[in-house]
DNA sequence: AAAATGTTTGCAATCGATTGCAGACCGGTG
DNA sequence: CACCGGTCTGCAATCGATTGCAAACATTTT
């Protein structure tokens, strides 16, 4: 490329149009709207372009044209497979679309309510895809000049807001029956932190579907060490308390669970059933391979930025968009021994 | 907060300027440069700031100060537990200097060239961070309007950019003596990509420290897969053939392997041992959990995100920060049977 | 040939914050 | 009282792309 970089060193529209010898408009408009510009110029323009090696200003079209070209996703936790998972469908999704992904772990940086202030701001981005159900109704209230905010895979029961979410109830439904047409009476529950909805949801698809069954509730917040936790609470228990099948709200509890428990010289599936939910690509390659319920995460992202762009774009949205749960059928399920 | 927007419907310097009767000149040093401002104006202006309920708009500074705030990460696979949690102690170190994460996946998102000329861009992003090692040293190359780049895990021979890496040789180097010690004679290794550097890297450190072992290659790519692969080949050979310790190049193929070795009735570590690579969190939460070369995966985040933050601000960063490994020893190793 | 219609292009204002420069103001000194 | 040094503040230019408006030009209609 030669150098028609003015003093500053980078290559501007201006110098772009003087190379062409059109006016700064032309040039612009033969970026954006290359059909309201006559063949010949367009041609020309075009070959201005590749010649210089131009590279637009982002921070200049923003400013005028007041957007960021970003959006970000507010992840409770980056570190936990499920969610990367997510955001490798939202990235694909958003770059597609021209969009950047700015991703914030909300665990660690600040407390939530900071970090959704400083992204609640419509020259940081322009849409929001918030993944943690923690924020209150009141901190996203929708102001004129917020961008709009998409909640996926956790929600907040009281806001107005577009969500996309697995349908949890139906999921717990499915792993309960699964285990009671196994022949399972006693279902011991590991569980999330109480106040998450997640854990709300699942816990009632279990409830619905448990009936006459007994429920165990081991406490619990998704993480390894809760599963270790609820291991030893497992065994505290006198054998005949015991429930022969523990259905886990996330792989990674089951994980820890089955791993403790074996030991303890307890053996999955023989001593008890486990079912975990998520389905993280682990889950098929442990052993035993973990029976599980499997949350479409690609798709959970693709179509979260799905319904985020179209916000943006200012289209009508569904104001829930829910997808469906599978059991995936392994190893760790079995008739009560 | 009172409205004093403009007709826009969003308050900007000048409202607020026009509230504290004062310049928009005197507003902004208040936010950049409060020791410039008298004590009284300052006050009043900061009362000014936070009753109009002022939000800065970045685009317009990014403009004038030729920055863009965020930094960039290009992953070869957000999908995978390691780099998620990279992630995390880059996205920390990063928000408290200010500056925004963004995240490209270089997998699936076109092709890594393609990724690589979109955020090459100073408009764009103000640094780099490339977790992948496959761009080729020309595609970096260092003009005057590029931002720093900077190499983390992964890194490429003949670029002249800094890096921060692990000593992948040591680490190797520790999970093979280990072997040794146990008295292991013959050796498995499945490996990475074979162009891949890290790949390199432990092939190298395993061959020095094996010195008078045997040594067998499996193929791999670091994946699942990569490690069901390698169990096949591994059941394929003749018993005598089998080398009596694996050292898988990552845990997910360490993992699947013994998962896949287990399903053939073939016991960990009682008929082999198995040494993975990363730590992963999950690898202390398996049965049995699996013994494993630590990368300190948030202080590499730290670390590389610290090196771009000093290479922004021009000051002279070293030409490679290294890492050490540790041996994580857990249940998958022991002397042969 | 004049008028009407449609297409293409350029002018110049605009987005909102930052900053070099110079002027205003202060108290103290000769 | 004039002058000096220092501190504080405002003016206005600037970053670079976009776009409403109107001018210029081409084409068709009457």
């Amino acid at each position: 490329m030669d150098n028609h970089a003015g003093p500053q060193g980078r290559v501007r529209l201006s110098d772009v149009a003087r190379m062409a010898g059109v006016s700064t408009a032309t040039v612009s408009r033969v970026l954006s709207h290359p059909d309201m510009v006559a063949e010949a110029t367009r041609l020309a323009v075009a070959q201005a372009l590749d010649r210089s090696g131009y590279r637009m200003n982002h921070a200049a079209r923003n400013l005028r044209k007041g957007r960021t070209g970003c959006v970000v996703a507010l992840v409770p936790n980056l570190g936990n497979p499920f969610f990367a998972k997510i955001l490798v469908g939202m990235g694909r999704e958003l770059a597609a679309a021209g969009y950047d992904l700015l991703v914030a772990d909300t665990q660690d940086q600040g407390s939530l309510p900071a970090t959704l202030r400083r992204f609640l701001d419509p020259s940081r981005a322009d849409g929001i895809i918030l993944l943690d159900g923690r924020a209150s109704a009141a901190q996203l209230a929708p102001g004129p000049d917020r961008p709009p905010v998409v909640l996926a895979c956790e929600w907040i029961e009281d806001a107005a807001l577009p969500r996309v979410v697995l349908d949890n109830q139906r999921g717990a439904a499915l792993a309960v029956t699964h285990l009671r047409a196994l022949g399972h009476r006693h279902i011991g529950v590991i569980g999330g932190p109480p106040a998450n909805v997640l854990h709300q949801a699942r816990l009632a698809g279990t409830r619905d579907a448990a009936q006459d069954l007994r429920l165990t509730l081991f406490p619990g917040d998704f993480s390894l060490q809760a599963g270790q936790a609820a291991a030893r609470h497992w065994l505290a228990l006198a054998p005949a308390e015991r429930p022969g099948a523990v259905f886990a709200f996330s792989d990674e509890m089951a994980c820890a669970f089955i791993a403790d428990l074996g030991r303890a010289g307890q053996r999955v599936p023989r001593d008890v059933s486990v079912v975990g939910f998520d389905d993280i690509e682990l889950a098929s390659h442990l052993l035993p391979a973990l029976t599980t319920i499997r949350q479409p995460k690609r798709d959970l992202g693709r179509k979260a930025a799905q319904v985020v762009l179209a916000a943006i774009a200012g289209h009508e949205v569904a104001a829930v968009t829910r997808l469906e749960p599978q059991l995936m059928l392994r190893e760790t399920t079995a008739p009560p021994g």
